[in-house]
DNA sequence: GAGGTAAACCCGTTGCTGCC
DNA sequence: GGCAGCAACGGGTTTACCTC
C-alpha cells in the first residue's frame, strides 16, 4: 500500500470508528508509530478536523459534525457564490476572514475549467466598490462570536468624549459606508448602544457572565426595524422638499418617513433616548431643511450645538 | 507516583529519480 | 553505472499530560 492509499484508508478508518489511538492504526496498517503520526499530521494540514486527547484513555477523534458532506453546485450556483465573495473583497476586515479565504481557495480549486473561466470574466466586469477607510477592526470576529454565544465582553472604547472601559453584550455586527458597527447592550449605561468596531482598542471576555441577558430578547433585526430598547421618546421631524429627498437615503431618518404629495415630508416614530445625541448630530447637517417638533430634548440638543458653532465663529471673526 | 498516551524532537536507513 | 538529492520511513529519547 503506497502513501496515498494509506492516507485514504486512514481517513475511512477514522470515519468508521468514533475514537482510535496510534497503536490501533500501526497494527492495522503495519507501519511504525512515527509514520502514522506523519500521516495524521498531513491529513490535519489538508483540513481533516482531528482532535487528540492525552492521558491513559487518550487517542484521536474525528470531529465529524464539523465536516460538511460533499455538496454539488451547478455552474450558475458556483458563479453566484463567487459573486457574493467578490462583494466582500472591498472590506479591509471581515469576520472569519482567513476561513473565508481558505474556503474560497478550496472551492475554486475544485471548480471545473468552464466555471473558473466564468469566475475570471466576472472579476473583470463586476466591481463592488467600498469606501476605503484604512481603519483596523481587530476585534470584529470576537464581537461576532460574543454575539452568537451571548457572551459579555469588556472593551476599551475610544469615543469622541474620551476613552472608557465598559462591559457590553453584543447583539451582532454590521457594515455601512465602509465601517463596521456593533450594536450591543451596555451594562454601564443600561441600554442598547451602537459602537464602532474600529474604536474598540481592547477586548477580553468578562469574568462575570452572570449578568448576561439570556435570551437577549433584542436582536439585530430589532435594531434595524427601529424597535427601540430602553427609554424612548416620540419623534416628530418636519422636512422641506430637499430635506425629504435627502432623508430617503439616510438610515437614521428613512425609518418612519412619510413624503407628502407636495414633496415635503415628516418623520414620525419612537426613538431611544440614547440615540437622540446621534440624531442631533445628523440633523445639524440638514440645517433649515429639517425642523424638530418633538421631543423637546432633541430640540435642546440642536440649539446647544448651534450655539456652540455660533460662538466659535463669532469669536473667530471678532 | 506509576503507567499509558500523544507530541516533538533527532538521526539513520531505504528506495526512487534525475543527472552526468 | 555511479552519484546526489529527496521523500518516506523507522527507532529512540524526552517531555507533557492525564487517569488511577
Amino acid at each position: 500500500m503506497n502513501k496515498a492509499q494509506r492516507l485514504l484508508h486512514i481517513l475511512m478508518t477514522m470515519q468508521a470508528h468514533r475514537k482510535f489511538n496510534l497503536k490501533e492504526l500501526t497494527e492495522e496498517f503495519g507501519v511504525s508509530k512515527r509514520t502514522i503520526l506523519r500521516d495524521l499530521q498531513e491529513l490535519s494540514e489538508l483540513g481533516v478536523p482531528l482532535y487528540s486527547e492525552l492521558g491513559v484513555h487518550g487517542g484521536y477523534q474525528l470531529l465529524r459534525d464539523r465536516m460538511l458532506p460533499p455538496i454539488h453546485f451547478s455552474d450558475k450556483e458556483a458563479v453566484a457564490l463567487f459573486l457574493v465573495a467578490e462583494s466582500l473583497k472591498g472590506y479591509p476586515m471581515l469576520p472569519f476572514e482567513a476561513e473565508v479565504e481558505s474556503a474560497l481557495k478550496k472551492f475554486y480549486h475544485y471548480s471545473p475549467p468552464s466555471t473558473k473561466e466564468k469566475i475570471e470574466k466576472l472579476r473583470s466586469h463586476v466591481l463592488f466598490h467600498v469606501q476605503e477607510r484604512g481603519l483596523d477592526t481587530p476585534y470584529l470576529t470576537s464581537l461576532l462570536e460574543a454575539s452568537l454565544e451571548g457572551r459579555i465582553v469588556t472593551i476599551t472604547y475610544e469615543a469622541e468624549k474620551g476613552t472608557s472601559e465598559r462591559d457590553i453584550q453584543p447583539i451582532g455586527v454590521y457594515t455601512a459606508s465602509g465601517l463596521w458597527y456593533c450594536p450591543a447592550y451596555c451594562f454601564r449605561s443600561r441600554e442598547h448602544r451602537l459602537f464602532r468596531a474600529d474604536r474598540i482598542t481592547a477586548l477580553t471576555v468578562a469574568e462575570d457572565q452572570s449578568r448576561r441577558i439570556d435570551p437577549p430578547g433584542y436582536d439585530l433585526r430589532d435594531w434595524f426595524t427601529g424597535r427601540p430598547s430602553g427609554e424612548t421618546a416620540e419623534l416628530l421631524i418636519h422636512l422641506t422638499r430637499a430635506g425629504a429627498v435627502r432623508a430617503k437615503s439616510d438610515p437614521l431618518l428613512a425609518e418612519g418617513l412619510t413624503v407628502h404629495a407636495d414633496g415635503r415630508g415628516c418623520v414620525r416614530r419612537a426613538a431611544a433616548i440614547s440615540d437622540l445625541s446621534c440624531l442631533a448630530d445628523t440633523l445639524l447637517g440638514y440645517g433649515a431643511k429639517a425642523e424638530v417638533e418633538a421631543p423637546a430634548l432633541l430640540r435642546e440638543m440642536l440649539l446647544q450645538r448651534a450655539n456652540e458653532i455660533r460662538e466659535l465663529y463669532a469669536g473667530a471673526g471678532g
